[in-house]
DNA sequence: CCGTTAGATTACAATTCCGTAACGTGTCGT
DNA sequence: ACGACACGTTACGGAATTGTAATCTAACGG
């Protein structure tokens, strides 16, 4: 497990690295806010132990900005106060969870464990059926390592049938929920932009995921099973 | 608040229904899964009481279901079965919090008050800065009450905007994280960008939010302060 | 006060995206 | 086997989106 230390006490900091070192996690130690930021704006840590008193730049700020930037990784915040106002604070900022200096090493480790535990459990804004998956912030789908571009209409379309993945959606609901329409089967709008997208997702691979149901609508499905 | 109660034997259905009144919650029960599910897509329910063991549709697949679609609202689950197994799956399919039947009414609003609690701390997929607000999911913004439509490349100027709120950003800053590049003011795509920005949710309010500051980039801020 | 410069605004052209229509292909029932 | 029908494929035109360039306006320095 890799940790970032933002900690400018030297003493502290290096107990903290040995400490950890020793438990089998790589550490980074930076010693001010402003590196703190780029390094765990860089996405390297899976987990931030931050002071929050610093020089330059606070420790708050530091989370306040990463969060801001849509940075989620799990934060320990650490602080010589004790005071119920700044743990609110804290927290409100995006901390995952608060220890008051002094502290026993075995409690740093333990509450490190359970917010890192606690995060990768988080469901990530990102969809998936087998090989595919969408990235729901960046609008963006991925398949076997491959990015694949989509138009916004595609994206829609792919989005909803992979959270129907393995039912059967009709032309009525995709009329319903992606255009607004009642019209339903005027033209051939829906066979042309699933045509567009399995020309993206299918088309340059082995197993076929959206799969036609005669009569009745399209199917996405992990397996390669046609019905 | 409002819960939703999904629950077909007769008698337990019957008593949480008048605990829940009592306690001063507004109820909808419903007896089968298939009805439970649309009510719960309904988001009508601040939480959802659902039990496993149902007619038709489980409770499983109901949760499922719900998760797929994109609905978080919070759901407790209800199960007659005490086996770690099934507890595991209905936790891996989204619920967030468990009960063993028979279970003690309090231990049922308690655990009820936890959950939803937690939901609304949890931050949800959207960003604001004072009267703007964007959501991520759905890729709009929104200004005092007003629909923003927006395309996809002012999303993401607005978006990197709002990340920054309150701290100036550079052309540089924004050519390095909304194109690829290094070319930095060869045109003057970014001037036109924030022009049509602008337009969008500045022109029709009284209190603009996005200010130029000269020299160095832009700002975007809740209150007007123009610095 | 005037020239310089940064930024705002407008116009325009290239590209992309989307819905329609026409036509091709395969499947089903008889 | 044949026709009907459902779906696939391709081509085209209009609309939206985006970057470029030209022009206009306001701030700043001296």
């Amino acid at each position: 497990m890799d940790v970032l230390i933002v900690e400018d006490d030297a003493l502290l900091g290096k107990a903290l690295q040995k400490g950890l070192e020793e438990a089998g996690c790589s550490c980074v130690w930076v010693t001010d806010g402003k590196r703190g930021l780029d390094e765990a704006l860089a996405q390297n840590a899976d987990v931030v132990v931050l002071d929050l008193m610093l020089p330059e730049v606070s420790g708050l700020e530091v989370l306040r900005r990463l969060r801001r930037q849509g940075v989620h990784t799990p934060v320990l915040v650490l602080s010589a106060l004790s005071e119920v106002d700044e743990r609110v604070h804290g927290l409100q900022a995006g901390a995952d969870d608060y220890l008051v200096k002094p502290f026993a090493f075995p409690e740093l480790m333990a509450r490190l464990n359970v917010i890192t535990r606690r995060s990768q459990q988080q469901t990530t804004p990102t969809l998936s059926v087998g090989p595919l998956s969408l990235e729901l912030s960046s609008r963006t789908a991925e398949r076997e390592g491959r990015r694949i571009d989509l138009t916004p209409t595609e994206f829609r379309l792919l989005e909803y049938l992979v959270r129907n993945a393995g039912d059967v959606v009709t032309r009525r609901m995709l009329c319903e929920h992606l255009w607004d329409a009642d019209w339903e089967g005027v033209t051939n709008v829906i066979e042309v932009h699933i045509n567009r997208l399995r020309s993206k997702i299918d088309r340059d691979f082995d197993m076929p995921l959206l799969h036609t149901v005669r009569g009745r609508g399209y199917v996405i499905r992990g397996d390669g099973a046609g019905r």
